[in-house]
Order: structure tokens, then C-alpha cells, then sequence
DNA sequence: TCACAGTGACTTTTT
DNA sequence: GTCACTGTGA
């Protein structure tokens, strides 16, 4: 594409920000300003223009998708991006590190190590923690990692003050550089500290990379800060893109600190804001600017909304979850009968546990969705089992693995073996000083003759498996040295891109008409059926009536396109551990509902949103304060400003929580929100009416107040919406809102006899009006139990007697 | 070593 | 309400 043609179609400020050049580039681009266009053209612009190597320029992203996106779009104006390095932080370190295994001091065929691996090698580390504490510590550490401290780093105190930890942290390291592996942290942590350490591998790095890009800069961690600036040299071009308002990995590391303070550590930093903003309408956009403003530490900008005026988002007060979930499934359904596909609809929601509702009922109505993210196929007991066997191939010292998959089948291996053999495993290593090419089957060797017979037997024919398996992989293949920009990058680039990925596919399939090629796929299934899991995992599919059989086939499955080769099977575990965020919703159901947390909801974008659990204790959740609470604030901005044309939040009175239901008060975000430009429906909490009218005035008349949920949305769940939530006994004389409360203090009156749905017959004993100005019964129960109601949400459970 | 039953904790958010 | 951990007993 000429240089022109993409340059054209950007404003004055993309442009400048595509040319600029000289100093330390910071681009602050707000919600939907297009900074995926200006990052990509700006590879295209210094491929084409300034004369750049592909191989010069790295682009590092958050997530695997973001990669993807960045790679196809950079293509499509200059095909020769594809040469360009364009990552993800971790797939990035990853790759640095295998050919820098040695001075790591792990195996350059380790695997990752997930957050529940970590949580059991602390365990093991440490056999006198209990599993909470386990899982703590494991989490404490890689928030240390995240900031790029080590177990003797001055500064660990400062992070966490418990006396314990340092040693616990120690005890875990050494454990993990026993078996070779490293944990997520770690690919971003050594990569830096052999950097920081070693002065001509800097040096090389700076001249292999010319020009160094990060998207999604506002949710880098301290130690992808240093990584990035181990990676500047004197003479490397660094450009930073991110926007402070949607920062919302605090928790796990991420520091806004390094967009805020970005200029003091690149010192000549030029900043270019983008505040067009082309996805959203105008009312979509000025509730989220309302929102965020409401946050002090900020840099401060004011979107434009480019697209003009729209529709108001509308909120809706509904009494329960099951008529929240009911309600948007019937929303989508009408939208849906008047031509508007399904795909165009999202339903945000804080946390994953909020899906299952709207599954259960986007089943029964037969609406077609996609849960994106929960899916967690790769943490499935199966799935772990079956690549713990590949893990345990490619990397023998592999402790997790080897105890995942030695005594599963049962065969009477038990924790007492297994504890000796890896105890012998480190013994062998520190006496000898150097790594055994196959710790843990030679441990498992030593070992042998002391094992009782049952052990002995079972132990020798897991070992025989393990061999024939080792065997059909062939010889290990060593790295060289880590590729030069004339080079094309080397390990995973084979598996890089989905172009690539076809390709083979084709290549594949030709030569399997002449010889039968043993893919991936077959050596894996090869491999779960010889350890005896696959019928371990059917016996279990008929028990518990799961799908464990079918989640392997579909594992194999994926494994297709990869050589069965060691190589192979470390570029598919890269691919599993690194990219597994990147797992496309299969094609058949293109057209489907996206249910998505409002974080994975990061660089998306849908037509139509619906921001559902607005409830203090969901969203923002109960702990939340201060600088917790802008987080919160700034994942609603987020959520709002996914939307292109149409965005709903709505609220409930009551949720179940744990089996219980509890009574919620609303999200004081909604009182935050514009009431220029809001609707609102349902019966509205005294609390949300009065603070959003204090708030805002006597604006918000005219905007729909007061209008209930079932005017909009006429069908045949009418009574069990808006005011007939009042309680069965009400259904027929359901009142206007106004005089309602009225009818609540004549029909709910002390010493009425009531019927409750878990709890049985019982007594009104008391009867007031909260500060809130909401109407609450105490009961009396039968069963002896006394509870206090708010019978103006009891729709479903709660009934009075008649006389 | 394994199977069972009782109990307690749990729900953030993710590379 | 569910899951997973813990301890006990065979």
C-alpha cells in the first residue's frame, strides 16, 4: 500500500504521531482514538520510509490477540512486517530466554509454570504451609516478580513485611531452578536481570533492535519497565502508547506510575495525545468522561466524539438476577427479530462466577452465545494431565509434571516414593554439580532398589512408557545462538503466524499422501493412551458424566499442526502457556452473544453493551477503596466505552451470593453517571434517587425517570418485571411507584402470617422504614430462624397467608 | 496407599 | 451451593 494511502485516512494528530521521530515518543491515546491504526502504520511508515529493518523494529503487546491484531493489520499496509518482531511481553522473554538458558540457569527446554503449579511447588518447597498459605505465598511471589524483586532484593520488605516470606521465596526458587522450569514472572524478571548483568549482551540487544514499541503501556508492571529499559540504548527509538484512564491491572503488578512518570525516566519524551474518538456516540462518551472524572490521579483529557449524537444509555433497576438475565435475553431476542444479529451484543460483567446466569438462560431461550475467557481448557484436570506428560519429555527434571503423571493411573506410586526420588534428583545435582541429562528418570533409577515391591514394579513400567515415548520424539535438538536481525527470528517464528500455521497445514496434508506422517496429535494421543489415562479419564467420564474423553480428543486435535518432534512440542506448550488468550470462539456460531468480564473486554469493541451486576459489593466489589476504588472506576470507564452505538447497565435489589440472597445497595458509579444523557427504568432504589438528583440537579426530568422496566421490553414476563415485584400477593393490584411504599405498610404489616419459600411459615415481628427509605419486615420463623425482609424485592420467595 | 466423609472456604480481575 | 482439602480408617 502507498505511503499515502494510509497516511490519508489518519487526522493531523495520528500523523504526527506516525512521523515523529528524535526523541522518546509518548502517545496517550484515549478509548477508541485509533491507536492500533497509528501504531501499525508507523511500522509501515519506517519499513518503507525511513528505511528500518523489519527485523530492527520489536513491537511488544499485552495479549496474544492484541500481537495478532497489530501483526495482520502491519502486513496488510506493508507486507514486509512480517519480519518485524511483534509480541506479547511474555512470548517475548520466552524467546529470549532460550537461547540465554544457560546463563539463567534453566533448561533451555523449560515449560511455564501456571499459577496453581505455583501455589503446589511452594507446598512442596515449604511441606509446613498449609494450602492457603501455599496458595498466598504463591501469589506474593509473583507480585515480586511483577516488581522485579528477588528473594534477597533490599526492597522485598517493602512489598510485604511478613518476616517469613524471604525464606519461603528462597525456598521456592531453589526448588523451581531444580526442575529447569520458570513461572510467568520469571520470562519477564531474568530476561532483565541478564540484561542488567551482563554489559555486551545490552549492547548486542540494542544494536539487534533499532525501535522498540508498547501498546497498552498503562498496564506494564515495574518489570516490564526495566525491561524496556535494559532494551533502550543510546540510539533506540522507544515508543510508548497507553492511556492512564484504562489502567486496570493494578492487582496484579501493573503501575501506572510508569505512564504518569514516563517522561522523568526518558528524559526529551514528546507527547502526542489522541482525544478523536471514532467508535462511540456522543451520550455513550459523556457518561463515560462523567465517570472518570471522578478520579484524582489522572493526566486528564476530554474525549471528542467524532460519530455525533446517538441514542442514551439506558439503566434498569430489576428486583433479582434471574429478571436481569431475563430481560437482556429478551432484549437481544426482540433486537434479534428486527435484523440485529446476535454478535453485535455484549454482556459485561465483573466477575466470571456473574456468566452462569445468563448461560443458563441464553440456553432456554436458545440465544446463542460465547463465554470468552472462563473457558480455561488448558487448567481442565485432563488437559493438565496430558501436557504434564509432554512437559515431562521435553524438560526430565520437570518435578511438577513427573508427580502429576507418575501415579495416575493409580499404580501405587504414592507421595512417600515420590518424595524420594526427588529428593534424590537434588541430591544427585548438588553433589555432582552439574544438571543430569535425565534427572528425574535417573533419580527414579537410583531409587528403584529401595522401593517396596508394589512401587517397584509400577515405578520400572512407568519408566519403560516413558522411554518408548522419548524414544519415538528422537534426538534433542540443541539452540544456537540467539538470531540476528538477519535471521527471521528462529524458534517459535514457524509457528508464529496462522499464514505460517496453514502453510504447514498444506504441506502436511501433500506429504501425507505418499508417507503417513506422525503429527503432534497422534504422539500425544499416543502418549495419554500408554500411561493408561485415557481409560483413567473414561472411567471418571462415566461416573461424573463429564467430558474429559472428548477434552483430550480435542487437545490432539490442536496439536495437529505441529511437528512431532521436541521442537514441536515445546513450540505447542509456548503456544498453550503464552498464547492461550488467543483461542478463538469455533466458527460454527459466529453469530453469538459475547459474555465477557470487564477486563478481557481490553482493546475489544461491540455495537451494542450491556453492563450488567451495577450493585455495590459486585461491581465495584466490597473491599474496594481509594486507589482500589479508581481501579474499579476506571474498569467501568473501560466497559462503557466498548460501546459503538448502544449501552445499558442494569442493577439489582437482590443477588444470590454462595447459595444465599442478599439485598444489594446500588453502585454508587451510577450516580456518577450523566443524567443529561441517561434513561432510566425500574423501580429505582430510594438511595439511587436521591443521591443522582442531588447529584446532578434537577436535570434528569424528562429523561424517563419513573417509567418502568416493562413498558419497554411488552411480552409475557410483564408481571414478574418492573412494579408487579412487589410480591405475588400483588400482582393484581399493582400500583404506580409513587403511591406504592403506601401499599407495602398496609399489606406487610406486623403480625401478618407469611409463607417463604426456604424458610416456611413465620410472623411479621417488626416492620420500619430504613434510612434509606426502604420498607423492611423482621420475621419469625417456625423453624426458629428470625430474618428481616425488604418486601418490595420479594417477588419470587416470599408470600403472605391468607386468613 | 487409597477411599471416604466431613468441613470449611470461597469469588476478583490474567500473562 | 460447590469444590477441594483434611484427616481417618481399612
Amino acid at each position: 500500500m502507498n505511503v499515502h494511502d494510509y497516511l490519508s485516512v489518519l487526522n493531523p494528530e495520528q500523523v504526527q504521531a506516525v512521523k515523529h521521530e528524535g526523541s522518546p515518543l509518548l502517545i496517550l491515546a484515549g478509548a477508541g482514538s485509533g491507536k492500533t491504526s497509528v501504531i501499525t502504520a508507523k511500522i509501515a511508515y519506517l519499513i518503507s520510509e525511513k528505511g528500518v529493518r523489519p527485523s530492527q523494529i520489536l513491537a511488544v503487546t499485552f495479549t496474544k490477540k492484541a500481537a495478532t491484531e497489530m501483526m495482520e493489520r502491519a502486513c496488510r499496509l506493508e507486507p514486509l512486517a512480517s519480519k518485524a518482531q511483534i509480541r506479547t511481553f511474555h512470548s517475548f522473554g520466552s524467546w529470549f530466554l532460550r537461547y540465554h538458558a544457560a546463563e539463567a540457569g534453566i533448561s533451555p527446554n523449560f515449560t511455564v509454570y501456571d499459577d496453581t503449579d505455583m501455589v503446589t511447588l511452594v507446598s512442596k518447597a515449604v511441606p509446613s504451609l498449609q494450602k492457603k498459605n501455599a496458595a498466598h505465598y504463591a501469589h506474593l511471589i509473583s507480585l515480586a516478580k511483577d516488581y522485579c524483586l528477588t528473594w534477597d532484593s533490599p526492597e522485598l520488605p517493602e512489598l510485604e513485611a511478613d518476616p517469613d516470606f524471604p525464606e519461603i521465596y528462597r525456598a521456592y526458587e531453589n526448588r523451581l531452578r531444580e526442575t529447569g522450569n520458570v513461572d510467568f514472572g520469571d520470562l519477564i524478571m531474568l530476561p532483565v536481570i541478564l540484561l542488567q548483568d551482563n554489559e555486551s549482551l545490552r549492547a548486542f540487544m540494542h544494536s539487534r533492535f533499532r525501535v522498540v514499541m508498547v501498546d497498552e503501556y498503562q498496564d506494564s508492571n515495574v518489570a516490564q519497565f526495566k525491561l524496556l529499559q535494559a532494551l533502550s540504548g543510546d540510539d533506540t527509538y522507544v515508543c510508548v502508547v497507553g492511556d492512564d484512564d484504562q489502567s486496570i491491572y493494578r492487582f496484579r503488578g501493573a503501575e501506572v506510575q510508569n505512564i504518569l512518570t514516563f517522561q522523568d525516566h526518558f528524559p526529551g519524551t514528546e507527547i502526542i495525545k489522541l482525544v478523536r474518538n471514532y467508535r462511540s456516540v456522543a451520550p455513550i462518551l459523556s457518561n463515560a468522561d462523567c465517570v472518570v472524572s471522578n478520579n484524582k490521579d489522572r493526566l486528564g483529557k476530554n474525549l471528542v466524539s467524532v460519530r455525533g449524537e446517538g441514542g442514551k444509555p439506558q439503566l434498569f433497576f430489576f428486583a433479582n438476577q434471574d429478571e436481569e438475565s431475563a430481560f437482556c435475553a429478551q432484549m437481544i431476542e426482540e433486537a434479534h427479530k428486527k435484523g440485529c444479529p446476535y454478535s453485535d451484543w455484549a454482556i459485561l460483567y465483573r466477575t466470571n462466577a456473574q456468566s452462569l446466569n445468563f448461560e443458563t438462560e441464553f440456553l432456554h431461550k436458545k440465544i446463542p452465545y460465547s463465554v470468552v475467557g472462563s473457558l480455561k481448557f488448558y487448567e481442565r484436570e485432563e488437559v493438565k494431565d496430558a501436557l504434564a506428560i509432554i512437559s515431562f519429555l521435553v524438560n526430565p527434571r520437570d518435578e511438577l509434571s513427573f508427580r502429576r503423571i507418575v501415579n495416575k493411573p493409580p499404580r501405587g506410586i504414592g507421595e512417600v516414593s515420590q518424595d524420594k526420588i526427588i529428593a534424590r534428583a537434588a541430591a544427585n545435582r548438588t553433589d555432582a554439580n552439574l544438571v543430569p541429562k535425565l534427572g528425574l528418570v535417573e533419580a527414579s533409577l537410583d531409587v528403584l532398589p529401595s522401593l517396596p515391591k508394589k512401587a517397584k514394579n509400577a515405578l520400572k513400567e512407568f519408566l519403560d512408557i516413558i522411554s518408548e515415548l522419548d524414544e519415538m520424539l528422537g534426538p534433542e535438538e540443541a539452540y544456537g545462538s540467539f538470531p540476528d536481525e538477519s535471521e527471521d527470528g528462529g524458534l517459535e517464528e514457524s509457528a508464529a503466524s496462522d499464514a505460517a500455521l496453514a502453510e504447514k497445514a498444506a504441506h502436511k496434508a501433500a506429504s501425507a499422501s505418499k508417507e503417513k506422517v506422525l503429527t503432534l496429535a497422534d504422539f500425544i494421543e499416543e502418549a495419554v493412551k500408554k500411561t493408561g489415562l485415557v481409560e483413567y479419564h473414561e472411567a471418571q467420564d462415566e461416573i461424573a458424566g463429564t467430558q474429559k474423553v472428548a477434552n483430550l480428543q480435542e487437545l490432539f486435535n490442536s496439536a495437529a499442526l505441529y511437528d512431532c518432534s521436541r521442537k514441536g512440542l515445546l513450540e505447542f506448550l509456548d503456544h498453550i502457556e503464552l498464547d492461550r488468550a488467543a483461542e478463538e470462539p469455533s466458527e460454527e456460531n459466529s453469530d453469538a452473544v459475547t459474555l465477557i468480564t470487564l477486563h478481557n473486554t481490553k482493546g475489544l469493541e461491540f455495537s451494542r453493551v450491556i453492563i450488567t451486576g451495577m450493585e455495590t459489593g459486585v461491581f465495584p466489589r466490597a473491599d474496594k477503596k481509594e486507589e482500589d476504588l479508581e481501579e474499579e472506576r476506571r474498569l467501568f470507564y473501560v466497559g462503557i466505552t466498548r460501546a459503538k452505538d448502544e449501552l445499558y447497565f442494569t442493577s439489582c435489589a437482590s443477588r444470590r451470593l454462595y447459595g444465599r440472597t442478599d439485598f444489594m445497595e446500588v453502585s454508587p458509579f451510577l450516580m456518577e453517571l450523566d443524567a443529561e444523557n441517561l434513561s432510566v427504568y425500574g423501580r429505582q432504589p430510594a438511595a439511587f434517587r436521591r443521591n443522582f438528583q442531588t447529584l446532578h440537579g434537577n436535570s434528569a426530568s424528562g429523561t424517563g425517570f419513573g417509567k418502568n422496566a416493562d413498558s419497554f421490553v411488552n411480552s409475557g414476563r410483564k408481571s414478574s418485571l418492573g412494579s408487579a415485584s412487589s410480591g405475588r400477593i400483588l400482582n393484581t393490584n399493582a400500583t404506580a411507584d409513587d403511591d406504592f411504599d403506601d401499599t407495602l405498610e398496609t399489606v406487610w404489616r406486623k403480625g401478618k402470617r407469611v409463607y417463604h419459600d426456604d424458610f416456611g411459615y413465620g410472623y411479621i415481628t417488626n416492620a420500619i422504614y430504613s434510612d434509606e427509605g426502604e420498607y423492611i419486615i423482621t420475621i419469625a420463623f417456625e423453624c426458629g430462624r428470625k430474618k428481616s425482609f425488604m418486601p418490595a424485592y420479594q417477588a419470587s420467595s416470599l408470600m403472605l397467608c391468607g386468613e
